[in-house]
DNA sequence: ACGAACACGTGATAC
DNA sequence: TGTATCACGTGTTCG
């Protein structure tokens, strides 16, 4: 407590460090400062820098190594956060003058993001599978007032299941945020992540998975008519 | 400069604010304090706590609710900062025990990530083109020392599509890292991220250009030769 | 002058 | 013990 002021003292008097001004004009009066020290430490011997080389290093060279040490290990440890903090600068959408809060703000929103996005890139790295499958996740989250749910159909390929599957949308008045839809060798697989709007119950999940399983159904017949251009909304 | 050194002391005094400890074992002797200060502030009206009922404030009043107020500003932004650090804490991988610098480590790599991932998610987002096209870019970055670059292959679908890709790129000697494939209405495109080893020239680039564009060329001609799983390196 | 943002040195604390 | 981290108050600089 006491021996730390009294050793920022020693060190303002040695000069051995800038701390703003020098000395006694730095603001902490050095007055009455030895006399008040020597109380501090009876055993005092070397007050006046020279401990007759190297020899037993007393309690005032010890605490003021340590207060040393700690000031300089303070100050690596804020340039390490500080480094860490100029990466995330040239990494986002901000030039080098942006605030630590501001610049920790626009992470956060970054990860987030990417905390949503992961996981449709997982199902994304992943190639449709042999098995037709449905899925509809009612979804957790309700973002923005309206609830977003998100569905996953995996079939065998054919030219108009992606219209089919817009007409059933449009017909339950559901709205589609994002389509991941992901073909290969004949199989697709589609994820959608699909927003309800007010009037919307649950009653409205059920009613898309049944149509999704007619529709998979449906896509074992069969019937190749004419290619028609996709259309979706996209956000 | 000694002004608010001198307030500090003032503040001990008045027990307003806790530093520590109180008074004069912070560490700040107050000996001599009003003395010396009497001397900065010649025009010394109201040392001694009341101004008769808030009238013109003295420099000391002044100086000292200026200190004030930049002590509690200074812990606003404190507490700013660091609910974001801890928002991040909860985002990421990682307990609420572990340090700011590793922590910011952790977010400096997820964000790497996130601009990684962002842009192959737009590709995602919009559908393949009408028209064939075949884009290869050379990589800017060479991250882990080798050299990483992205193709895109937009034509016509056809099953024996991705075998044919992933023969040429397997003769090349190119890994594919990551592997984008979108089919919508009977058109497919490719994006995919590519690793070339050390041996690797900028004429391999080339070489694939070309390769692609045979592909192209060979999609038009429809042999619809019998499904085949589809075999591509993923990380 | 005034608030905002920064780096610094320090005391406290955990292992 | 020494060696990390953290919060705090302060001095300083910039709009």
């Amino acid at each position: 407590m006491d021996q730390s002021s009294e050793l920022y003292r020693l060190l303002a008097q040695n000069g051995a460090f800038s701390l703003g001004g020098a000395g006694g004009s730095c603001g902490f009066p050095a007055t009455q400062s030895m006399s008040s020290s020597s109380s501090y430490y009876p055993l005092d011997k070397s007050t006046t820098a020279a401990a007759s080389e190297a020899a037993v290093p007393s309690a005032h060279d010890r605490a003021l190594t340590a207060l040393k040490n700690h000031k300089e290990a303070e100050k690596r440890r804020r340039e390490r956060i500080n480094s860490h903090l100029d990466k995330l600068r040239t990494l986002l959408p901000c030039n080098s003058k942006t605030d630590k809060a501001s610049l920790l703000a626009k992470v956060v929103e970054r990860v987030k993001e990417l905390k949503n996005e992961t996981s449709e890139i997982a199902e994304l790295e992943s190639f449709p599978s042999e098995t037709d499958e449905i899925s509809v996740l009612s979804g957790e989250q309700s973002e923005d007032g309206r609830l977003v749910f998100k569905a996953s159909l995996c079939c065998e390929d054919r030219s108009d299941l992606i219209p089919d599957l817009n007409d059933i949308l449009n017909s339950l008045q559901l709205k589609t945020l994002r389509a991941d839809i992901v073909t290969v060798g004949g199989r697709i697989r589609n994820v959608l992540l699909i927003a309800a709007n007010d009037h919307h119950s649950l009653e409205s999940v059920h009613f898309l998975q049944n149509a999704l399983k007619s529709l998979l159904e449906r896509s074992n017949s069969s019937l190749t008519s004419k290619r028609r251009r996709l259309v979706l909304h996209h956000k």
